[in-house]
DNA sequence: TCGATATATCCAAATATTTCGATATATAAA
DNA sequence: TTTATATATCGAAATATTTGGATATATCGA
């Protein structure tokens, strides 16, 4: 596991974390135990469902978040690893 | 030091490591032992010195890199620490 | 001083992203 | 089976980003 990032994939992390929404949104899922549900999502923001569900699909594109559908519902959770790769690309800057 | 970074500035860092020409700026610059001048950027890739001049202001505005102006040329080197509080962000994501 | 060089800034065109309403799709509930 | 609900997708307008040419600015060298 811990699989090496293209430059083509950091690019496309960063550029899905670069989004005030987007962060709220990894946040909010982050801060669940459990896998969120989107109607949960749709609640909390001043955004329609159709940008949301724009903005999510994003970050699944990107990997940091892994759906799973549950007849009509769909719920969310962040992508530890794929976090955790980025992170190891970002350390040979950092340290 | 390693001070907290807010979201506003999350979101800064992010959306400058989006973008492929400002990675590989950050990997050629990261890549050198000392500060890298700016003129050895433009050898380095096809696009116009306003383009380049334009992502490395990016990059500077969003910390990520330092510049030090000596005589008519500048240089640039990558702060660490604005990694290391970046990297410190996303670990809550990761692990 | 004068011309050359290094970098930054301004402007406008090309391109990409964000946003929402409308609609599609799939499933649950009546 | 019909209707309601949850999410995704499409299309278009608004906005932001990327890019390069022209120009500004500052400094170095002759």
């Amino acid at each position: 596991m811990n699989t090496k990032l293209d430059l083509k994939k950091i690019e496309k992390i960063s550029k899905a974390l670069g989004d005030p929404y987007r962060l709220k949104i990894m946040e909010l899922i982050n801060k669940e135990k459990c896998a969120l549900q989107c109607a949960t999502i749709i609640d909390k923001f001043e955004l329609s469902q159709s940008t949301i569900s724009h903005h999510v699909k994003q970050l699944i594109d990107a990997d940091l978040l892994i759906a799973e559908k549950d007849g009509r519902n769909a719920s969310y959770q962040v992508n530890k690893e794929v976090f955790a790769s980025y992170i190891k690309y970002l350390n040979s800057f950092g340290c």
